[in-house]
DNA sequence: CGGCGGTCCTGTCAGC
DNA sequence: TGCTGACAGGACCGCC
């Protein structure tokens, strides 16, 4: 899925289109993505104004002018698709379509369908089930070396499993996991307990950095991302370590390696990361 | 509580 | 060209 820059820039490209404007219609399409969609889901959004998006972890929260919040999370190759006008002809993947007062539609299309959307009234938002448990935002200033060596200490696991749990730190997904443990040259095989002192504040930073990086660059995609303003074209990232099995760390020159790990590909120099 | 494996679903690509 | 299996950005859930 998008991970945390990639659903930063959809927000921020949302909110170019949707802020203030009214959702005239919107149309569901399926019963279910992950989850069944919430009770009379399209007629509750009818007739209401956006009135704010922000980003909490790889969720877009979309408050609404009647206490309502619209909870998007991506999923895997979940994306937000802008046109001027509806098109003509919709996607088998297009599983909801919002009409704006504008004329624009906006289209939310997910072809594996590990995306989720939710309705769920603002008071209740913090408690709700996907929102209660999810950990720190990794460019909180709240997020240094010394808190995430307090939430690594004592773990067993792998550091590269334990960057990528959401009740720990939030929005490092598995390519950014790689590229910020290359960044910090720690390895990810290591004991997470084991990351602390300048190692932790190390790799805090270079999470910090990688996730700047991506979303200065507009936000990272892959084969599926489409950026929220509806534009192809889309930005290729130079990683460091992902997907470069075999090819020369741009560090050292040796060969970058792969691994499996909690069944997802690793990536890391053997040589830099200790 | 921590850690691990299974699972949801479709599309794409490498290899035969 | 067609088939098959591996793999793809996530994360919940149940089990030990």
């Amino acid at each position: 899925m998008p991970e945390l820059p990639e659903v930063e820039t959809v927000c921020r490209g949302l909110a170019l289109k949707l802020l203030g404007r009214r959702l005239v219609h919107v149309e569901q399409r399926r019963a279910n993505l992950r989850f069944p969609f919430p009770a009379d889901f399209a007629s509750r959004l009818a007739g209401r104004r956006v009135e704010a998006i922000r980003r909490r972890a790889k969720y877009i929260v979309i408050d609404l002018d009647d206490g309502q919040i619209l909870l998007v999370h991506l999923g895997m190759s979940g994306s937000m698709v802008v046109n001027e006008k509806r098109p003509a002809l919709l996607d088998r993947h297009d599983h909801v379509v919002f009409d704006i007062d504008d004329g624009t539609c906006v289209r939310f299309n997910d072809a594996r369908r590990f995306g989720m959307m939710d309705l769920v009234a603002a008071a209740d938002f913090a408690g709700h089930k996907l929102i209660r448990g999810l950990g720190l935002e990794p460019l909180d200033p709240a997020f240094d070396g010394k808190a995430l060596a307090a939430m690594l200490k004592g773990r067993k696991t792998a550091v590269k499993l334990a960057i990528m749990d959401q009740r720990l730190v939030v929005g490092v997904g598995n390519i950014y996991a790689s590229e910020a443990l290359h960044r910090a040259g720690i390895s990810p095989k290591r004991q997470a307990g084991t990351v602390q002192g300048e190692r932790a504040a190390k790799l805090a930073a270079a999470i910090k950095q990688v996730l700047k990086d991506a979303i200065k660059a507009g936000g990272s995609s892959l084969r599926d991302y489409v950026q929220a303003n509806g534009e192809l074209g889309y930005f290729q990232h130079r990683w460091k370590v992902y997907d470069r099995e075999g090819e020369p760390c741009r560090i050292c020159g040796g060969p970058i390696r792969r691994l499996t790990q909690g069944g997802r590909s690793t990536f890391y120099c053997p040589t830099d990361q200790r």
